[in-house]
DNA sequence: TTGATATATTCCTATATAGGAATATACTTA
DNA sequence: TAAGTATATTCCTATATAGGAATATATCAA
């Protein structure tokens, strides 16, 4: 069995790191594939592509505007994301917890390096 | 070229829906493998493979206990992922927002009926 | 030591990309 | 209508899984 798809949902589309790009660069922008490329400066088809992507599994939505496509994020479809990372926070060390981790950690390597 | 490797960071990682399960599962628990197995009625070497990639992008550790084997969500490699998407907040629609969106959609699918 | 238990790894296969190149499609303007 | 611009799609290939089955490895217990 292959890998779940891309456009399965939100979080299969954001995994490939240049659709974070894409969206980091799109956000609260309403901008035209050409725009895109220039921005960032890759080739016209991958733009299209990964927009592709993006569309189908609603992250973007497009407009026509002539002969021009305009496109910009729904930054709703990223809610979830935040949402089910918001349900580990009780979790997380604070920032004392931190320097209690990595007071370990090099005495940990300290051992490791003794042996 | 393939997609972007599933150890190559937490969003790759996190994208496998039954990864995600897997996490929301051991949040906050220390558990053996074969504890996961029963909890969730998944095979075993599905289980440990799931566990394997996660620990290779750092999102579990692990523990010997005699032929145990015992895992634990490390929350604070979730962090990353909630941050990501709180730099879009701000673009979110707040309910009344959602409200014109809503009406908006259904004037736009009365239209196509018409057509 | 031997059998049993716990977990990891290997082998196999179907499948889904991502990127590059080429090309098709759509719209505009002279 | 023809040329030009903007964007999407198709074809191709290398690659990386996910899951199933079988098996290897590690540790415990009698």
């Amino acid at each position: 069995m292959a890998r779940t798809s891309t456009t399965f949902d939100t979080f299969n589309a954001i995994a490939e790191p240049k659709r974070r790009v894409l969206i980091e660069t799109m956000i609260g922008k309403e901008l035209t594939v050409n725009q895109i490329v220039e921005l960032l400066g890759w080739k016209q088809p991958m733009v299209s592509k990964h927009l592709s992507v993006l569309k189908q599994v609603g992250i973007v939505s497009q407009r026509k505007v002539g002969r021009y496509r305009v496109y910009r994020v729904n930054a709703n479809h990223l809610k979830p994301v935040q949402e089910w990372a918001n349900q580990f926070e009780q979790y997380w060390s604070n920032s004392l917890d931190y320097l209690d981790d990595y007071l370990k950690e090099i005495k940990a390597r300290e051992k490791s390096d003794e042996q």
